[in-house]
DNA sequence: TAGAGATTGTTCGGATGCGAATAATCTCAG
DNA sequence: CTGAGATTATTCGCATCCGAACAATCTCTA
C-alpha cells in the first residue's frame, strides 16, 4: 500500500482527474487512509511476529478468540473475527490439522460445534502474543499518549456506524 | 467483526485471561479497532455500492487505481493498492475479460505492462464513483469535522511507521 | 560487446474468503 | 406429539490472495 507517489502528487493527480465531480476529498482521505492503515500494520505484523510460526492473519484471529473465550462456538468466533462461517470452517480444519485446537459437538444443542485450544496451541499462544502486543505497542506509540483514546474512540464510532448501515 | 460481546465484556475478558502477562492494553485496543473499523467499513462499501456491480474490493481498487494513473504500469497498481503481483494477475484476467480494461505491453521496455480503462470501465467508475464517496461521506460524518483532519493524520502516521520498519 | 545480475509479469500450489445450497438439529404453534 | 419453519456447520464452486519458481527482458560492468 506504499504507493510509488507521494501523497501530494496522489491527491493532486486524483483533484485533478475528478474536479469536475464535486466530491467529498476529505471524506476519501480518512477512508483511504484507513485502508492504507489497516493493511500496512497487518502486513508489519504478519511479517514480523506471524510469519515465523507459519501463521496466517485469519488464523492467528481464529486462535486469539478462542484463547481468550474457550471454550467457543464457532459462529462466535466468525463474528468475532470478522468472516463468514465457510471461511472459518476451513481455517479450524487448517489448525486442527496441526493440533492447535479441538472441534467437539455441544451437548446442549446439536447443531452447535465447541472450538478449545490443545495444550500446544496455549503453548503457542503464550509465546506468541507478547511479542504481537510489543508491536501493537510501537505502532500505537506514532500516535500522542493523550490521543490514543481519541483515536480508538474514533474507530470505534466509524465501525458501529458503518455496521448498522 | 461486530462481535457478540460487548466492548466492555471483551476488555474484562481479555485482562481477566491474560492479567499476568503486563501488556499494553491501550496499544491493543488501537489495532483491534483499527482492523474492526477497516473490515466494517469495507464490507459496507462492497455491500452498499459494488455488490450490484459484481465488483470485489480489490477489483474496484484495481479500477479506481487505473482510473486515476491510466496508463499505468502493473507493478505500481499492486504497490498502490497494496496487494501481491500475482494476486493482481489474476484480478486483471477477470477485469479484462469482463472488458472493463486492456493490457498492452510497453514500448520502451519489454518486461512492462501497461494498464488502461476501456470506455466501458470508465463509464463504470464515472457511475460508481460519485455513489462511492457519497458512502465514505457518510461514514467519515461520525467524526467531527474539525477532527477529521486530525484522525486522517494519524492514520497516515501508522502507515508510514508500519511500512518502514 | 558479452554476459552476469537485477527486474518484471506470469505460473503454480496451497490457503483463504464468500454466497448459495445442503443436511442435521432445534423450536414451537396447533 | 408432530411437522413446518428456523438455525447451525459443512460442502460446493469460484474468485481472490500469497510466496516461490520461472522465463523474458533490461542494465551495466569488464
Amino acid at each position: 500500500m506504499a504507493g510509488q507517489h507521494t501523497l501530494a502528487e496522489t491527491e493532486r493527480q486524483v483533484s485533478e482527474r475528478l474536479s469536475h465531480m464535486n466530491l467529498d476529498f476529505q471524506a476519501m482521505a480518512v477512508a483511504s487512509n484507513l485502508f492504507r492503515a489497516a493493511s500496512a500494520v497487518r502486513n508489519h505484523l504478519e511479517r514480523t511476529v506471524l510469519a515465523a510460526s507459519g501463521l496466517s492473519w485469519t488464523a492467528f484471529v481464529v486462535l486469539w478468540v478462542t484463547w481468550i473465550w474457550e471454550p467457543i462456538e464457532t459462529r462466535q468466533i466468525a463474528d468475532e473475527g470478522g468472516f463468514s462461517k465457510a471461511t472459518l470452517t476451513g481455517v479450524l480444519n487448517t489448525l486442527e490439522g496441526r493440533g492447535y485446537l479441538v472441534r467437539e459437538k455441544s451437548k446442549d444443542d446439536g447443531r452447535l460445534v465447541l472450538v478449545s485450544l490443545t495444550d500446544s496451541g496455549r503453548k503457542l499462544m503464550d509465546g506468541l502474543f507478547p511479542e504481537f502486543n510489543k508491536q501493537e505497542q510501537k505502532i500505537s506509540s506514532v500516535v500522542d499518549e493523550k490521543n490514543q483514546t481519541l483515536f480508538a474512540d474514533m474507530l470505534r464510532a466509524v465501525t458501529a456506524f458503518a455496521e448498522e448501515q
